[in-house]
DNA sequence: TTTGGACTTTTTAAACAAAATAGTCAAAAA
DNA sequence: TTTTTGACTATTTTGTTTAAAAAGTCCAAA
């Protein structure tokens, strides 16, 4: 979004007015069932001037979920800053993390069902999400056990270790659920149960005195 | 197998043949790619004769897969007897447990990308392995509790976390997997990942001193 | 620089035919 | 009476064709 809008000179309100109808498809109807020709009409535009502003759909659908993402990540820093004790920083991670969670599914009508076949284009993003919080709970490691809180070797194994746990967590849960939806007593449910396993990973790091053997 | 071969007094022998034919092609081939002319020609029968066994082509592969099931129950039971401490024997399930997930890896192809729209049939005990694992982990999980290792409140809540956890380090793992197979590299990478989950596990809960908020 | 209409290309959907496979049955063999 | 088989039917999968929908292109006009 922000390389085009540079190298084109094209301002950026339109692209943001763009963005908007197609995030709005998007959490009504998802990736599949938005056309380009609703976008346009959406905005009072023909199919041809979206294509001005954006090389191709995915684009536009790319643009919308960064921008979710980059909101996230803002978040996560402020938030953070405000904690000054690495195990009370990880609970309010995995808290905020799964705010985030809830708000995809709705965004983009993430059922387990699509999860995995899910367009590339959401497969790449949601990686990066990932990778973006285990780049984030290392650096929650490596100041925990600065502080002599917690005891290990390689933070970065870690911090992997713990996202896939509770990437699992969720997956495991979302299976058990009613297909097409969340409801709140099974969000509820689940936020106990990474909760809980939080607790439990940062007290097992706490008086670990074994050096964990990953690698 | 047993509820066949009991109403109708059909030998046994034949069924074994049958059985034993089924889950070579289902490890070489799987489910989908075993048709039944191939397996009654691999042991010259006619097809109709295996109908005659067996009701349908599910109830073949069941009966395989059954009895994989039933070894590994029994081989945990005779394993954990021979241990005295929770702590440990949780490890050792964990281990067991993973040796069986190889096995079926092999037996029937599971691929991560099949691992979701598995055959019914496979789901079905698929999740009733993970329901006896969790059944034993309870029991352990209780019996390191009146020994005063652990503390903790409902026991099968954590054991079904701990099982949920354990499962979403597997596919978690396998997502990072060459697609086909699980080389000894990553199968090594695999089991260190689980054995550290387990540790932290086991340690957070021996030095927990809160109630975890599950329920 | 931006827009829209006419156009081409690609993807999806539906309908149908052909092939492969699961499953049935009655008669023959053991 | 139990077991086996070949010939049969039913169901599922695969492939093909065609039509429709949607993505994406291009150029002249605003």
């Amino acid at each position: 979004m922000m390389a085009i809008a540079m190298h084109t000179g094209i301002q950026a309100g339109k692209i943001e007015v763009i963005l908007k109808a197609a995030q709005k498809r998007l959490g009504l109807y998802g990736y599949e069932k938005t056309t380009m020709q609703e976008i346009a009409a959406d905005i009072s535009m023909s199919k041809s001037s979206l294509y001005y502003y954006f090389p191709d759909k995915e684009s536009i659908f790319k643009a919308v979920i960064e921008h979710e993402q980059q909101e996230f990540s803002d978040l996560i820093e402020r938030r953070i800053a405000e904690v000054t004790q690495a195990d009370q920083m990880i609970m309010e991670l995995v808290e905020l993390r799964h705010t985030l969670f809830r708000k995809f599914l709705n965004l983009s009508k993430f059922r387990l069902a699509d999860h995995y076949k899910m367009n590339p284009l959401f497969q790449d993003l949601y990686s990066r999400m990932r990778e973006i919080e285990t780049q984030i709970l290392t650096t929650l490691f490596i100041k925990g056990q600065e502080s002599g809180i917690f005891r290990f070797e390689n933070a970065s194994e870690l911090a992997r270790l713990f996202s896939d746990l509770l990437q699992g967590i969720r997956i495991m849960e979302m299976r058990r659920m009613s297909r097409l939806e969340m409801s709140a007593e099974e969000d509820d449910r689940l936020i106990k149960m990474l909760r809980a396993a939080t607790t439990l990973f940062i007290n097992g790091l706490k008086y670990n005195k074994i050096v964990l053997p990953i690698n």
